[in-house]
DNA sequence: AGCGACAAAATGTTCAATCATTAAATATTA
DNA sequence: TAATATTTAATGATTGAACATTTTGTCGCT
C-alpha cells in the first residue's frame, strides 16, 4: 500500500490566527492598523466565537492589542520584548529554577553584552550610561540605588545594539535577579559596586571591549559569591 | 477631593486564566491532570465562550493541551522549551533581525555553555556527546551532516546543566543558523568541523572548562567567519 | 465656546443549540 | 471465540442571536 501521511485536520480559528500572523509578520497588515472584528467573521466566513479565539491567540502572543468601544477594535502591534519576557518568566516559573540557574546566566550574559557596548556604543549610549552611574552615586536609600542599578545595566544592555541579546538580559537580568536577595543594603556594598561598575563604564568608553568584558565578570561573580549565589 | 486610582475592571475570561494559570504554575493543578471544560463554566459562574477563551490564552502560552472527544478536555502540561522556542522565534522575525544578530548570539552561548558542560558533564552525558560526534564522523551526506551537528550542539548545551540556557541555545543555536547558510555541501568544511568539535568534546571530557570554552570560542568564530556571518 | 444628552460603533458576555471527534461499550459475524 | 462493525456517550468546536459595556462622535441648547 502507499504511503498515508498523517491527515491534520486544523481548527478553524487556528487557521485564521496563522493568516493574520502571517499578515502581520510580513508587514501586509501595518502596525498601528486597525482590524475590525466582524469584517473578519464576514470574510474568513467563521463564527464571531471562532473569529474571537484567533484574536485571543494573537493578543496573547503580543502582536495585536484591543481597543473597546466607538473606533476600536483589534490593533496590529510592533513586536517588542514585553512578551518575550512574559514566557521567559513563565518558563522560569514552570521549571522551578533555582536562583542559581539564573545567576549563572547572568554570569554569561553580562560581559558579552559589556564588551558588544565597548564596541558599538554610540555618543547618545555613553551619555546615557555616564548620566544613570551618576544617579547611582547619588542615591542614598537602597531602593533608589536598586532601580538606578538595573537602568544602568539596561542601558549597558542596550548599548551592545544586539536586540536579540538585550531582550533576553532585559528578562533575566538584575531586574529579575536583585528583588530576590535584598542587598544593597549595606554602605559599603553599594559603594564597591559604584567603583565596579564606574571601571566597567571607563572601559566601555574607551572602547577596550576585551577589559569591558572582564570587569563586567569580575564584578558580576563578586556579586554573586557575596549573595552566595552561585553554589559548585 | 480625595485621590481616585483608576479603576480597572478585569475582563471575565482574564481573571479566570490567571486563576488557572497559577494553580498551574503553584501545583494545585498537576501536569497531565485533565481540566473539564463545562465543569469550569459551571464552577465560573462564566458563560463557556468566555471559558474558551481563558483556555485559548492558556493553550498559546503552553500551559495546556486539548483533546477532543469522549475522555478528551484540557490536559494540564508540564512546561517545556517549545513555548519559549515560539515566542523567540515570533521576537526574531517581527524585529527581522539580520542573521548577523543570531550569528553572535550564537558566540556568546555556545562557548559558554561547553564551559559548563565541562564543569557537569555526567556519564550519560558523556555518551551522548561521544555517540553523536561518532554518527557526525560517519556521516557521508550533507543533511545528514547538518542533523548530526546540530544534535550534538544540544546535547552539548543539555551536558551545561543550566535548563535557561540550554532552552534559549535550542532556539537561536544551529537550528535556527544552519538551515540558513547552508554550507557543509564542502567536504573539507566538514572535515574541520569535525576535528574542531572532537577537540571541544576532549576538553569537555577533560573537565577542562576554560579550555572548553576558548576551542568552541574559536570553532563558532572561524564558522561565522567562513560564513561572512559577522559584519564589523 | 462649552456643556449635556443622545446616537453610533466597536468589543465583551451570555445563552442555547448543534456539529464533529473520540473512546468506550455493545452487537454482529466469520 | 475473535475480529469487526455499530451504537452510545462524553467532550471540545462552532454557530447565531441577543444583550452589556465602553468609547467616541454629533447635535442642540445656552
Amino acid at each position: 500500500m502507499a504511503e498515508i501521511a498523517r491527515v491534520e485536520t486544523r481548527k478553524g480559528f487556528e487557521a485564521l490566527a496563522e493568516q493574520l500572523r502571517n499578515q502581520i509578520l510580513d508587514g501586509t497588515i501595518t502596525p498601528g492598523q486597525v482590524i475590525n472584528e466582524r469584517e473578519i467573521v464576514e470574510k474568513s466566513g467563521l463564527s464571531r466565537g471562532s473569529v474571537r479565539e484567533a484574536f485571543r491567540e494573537l493578543e496573547t502572543q503580543g502582536l495585536v492589542s484591543t481597543r473597546r468601544g466607538r473606533n476600536g477594535g483589534r490593533v496590529a502591534l510592533q513586536l517588542d520584548g514585553d512578551i518575550l519576557r512574559r514566557s521567559l518568566d513563565l518558563f522560569i516559573r514552570g521549571q522551578q529554577a533555582p536562583l542559581s540557574v539564573l545567576a549563572e546566566s547572568l554570569q554569561v550574559f553580562a560581559p558579552a553584552l559589556a564588551g558588544l557596548a565597548a564596541l558599538r556604543r554610540t555618543a547618545e549610549d555613553i551619555a546615557e550610561m555616564s548620566e544613570l552611574h551618576a544617579r547611582l552615586e547619588r542615591a542614598t536609600d537602597p531602593g533608589r540605588f536598586v532601580r538606578a542599578n538595573i537602568q544602568w545595566h539596561l542601558a549597558v544592555a542596550r548599548a551592545g545594539h544586539n536586540p536579540l541579546l538585550a531582550a533576553i538580559y532585559q528578562v533575566i537580568g538584575p531586574d529579575l535577579l536583585t528583588p530576590r536577595v535584598g542587598g544593597f543594603a549595606d554602605r559599603d556594598v553599594r559603594t564597591a559596586t559604584i567603583r565596579a561598575e564606574g571601571l566597567v563604564l571607563d572601559a566601555i568608553i574607551a572602547g577596550d571591549a576585551p577589559l569591558a568584558r572582564r570587569r563586567m565578570e569580575k564584578h558580576i561573580v563578586a556579586y554573586n559569591d557575596r549573595h552566595g549565589l552561585i553554589a559548585d
